[in-house]
DNA sequence: CACCAGGCAAGTA
DNA sequence: TACTTGCATGGT
C-alpha cells in the first residue's frame, strides 16, 4: 500500500527537494530547532546563525549561551534548544573531533544509538539527521506520518515510533532517495489535506486509498 | 479568539 | 509503567 501511496503523492506534488538547501551541519541544527516548531520560525533562527558565520560546530559551541539564546529565539523554546544544541555540539566535537564526515562513517545502527544518547535527541531528530544530513537509510516518522498512516488504517492509532518505522521499512525498498522524498511528501500532504482538525480528504491525492471513502479519526 | 507547528525530557501517580 | 506537563514563537 505504501508504494501505491508514494506514486499518488509524487504524481500530485512532485519532488519536494528536502532537506531545504543546506549543508549537513545546517540539517543537524535544523533538526533540533524544528522540534514541535514550524519550519518558518526555524529558518529565521538559522538565518541569524548564518549571518553571524556560526554554521560550523566549533564556532557555534564557542558562542556564549545568552547570545545563542537570542540568535535562535524565533524558533521558540530557546532555553531548551540551546541546551540541546550544545549537547549535540559537544557530542560531535568530543566523539568525532567536530567532523560530521567522520561521524557519518560510523555504521547506521551504532550511530543511531549514539545519537539517541545525546540529550534532546529523540527518534525523529536522530533519523532526520541520519537521513537528511548523513544520507543513511533511516525512515523518518513524524506526527504527519502517524496521522496519515493511521487514518488510512495502515497502522493502529496507538502504534509507537518503532512500529511505524518498521512498517514503512518493511513495505519499502531500502533506498535513501525514496525515504527522503517519502517523508517530505507526507509532510506536504499532511499540511495541505490531512490536517489535525478539519481534514480535506475530498481534494487529497490519497482519497482513493481511504477504507470507506472516509478517514478513520480515532485520533 | 483558539489552535497549530517536521518533539523531547521531566514530573507525577 | 503510563499519563501529564513545560517549553516559546509566529502564523492561520
Amino acid at each position: 500500500m505504501l508504494k501505491n501511496a508514494y506514486k499518488l503523492l509524487l504524481d500530485a506534488f512532485g519532488p519536494q527537494h528536502w532537506w531545504p538547501g543546506e549543508t549537513p551541519f545546517e540539517v543537524v541544527v535544523g533538526a533540533v530547532l524544528t522540534q514541535n516548531t514550524s519550519w518558518r520560525n526555524v529558518e529565521r533562527a538559522i538565518d541569524n546563525l548564518r549571518d553571524a558565520d556560526l554554521l560550523e560546530p566549533r564556532a557555534l559551541y564557542e558562542v556564549p549561551v545568552e547570545e545563542l539564546e537570542t540568535l535562535i529565539q524565533p524558533a521558540g523554546y530557546f532555553r531548551v534548544k540551546v541546551r540541546r544544541l550544545r549537547s549535540m555540539l559537544e557530542f560531535i566535537i568530543e566523539q568525532y573531533d567536530g567532523s560530521l564526515d567522520a561521524m557519518f562513517q560510523t555504521n547506521l545502527f551504532e550511530l543511531r544509538e549514539q545519537l539517541l544518547g545525546v540529550h534532546g535527541v529523540g527518534p525523529e531528530t536522530a533519523d532526520s539527521i541520519l537521513l537528511y544530513a548523513g544520507g543513511l537509510p533511516s525512515f523518518v516518522v513524524d506526527a504527519y506520518t502517524h496521522r496519515v498512516f493511521a487514518r488510512h488504517g495502515w497502522i493502529d492509532f496507538d502504534a509507537d515510533y518503532h512500529q511505524i518505522q518498521d512498517y514503512a521499512q518493511g513495505e519499502l525498498p531500502q533506498d535513501v532517495r525514496l525515504y527522503n522524498e517519502y517523508h517530505a511528501l507526507l509532510v506536504r500532504v499532511g499540511k495541505d489535506f490531512c490536517r489535525k482538525s478539519r481534514p480535506r480528504c475530498e481534494e487529497c491525492p490519497l482519497q482513493e486509498l481511504l477504507p470507506n471513502g472516509k478517514p478513520l479519526m480515532r485520533d
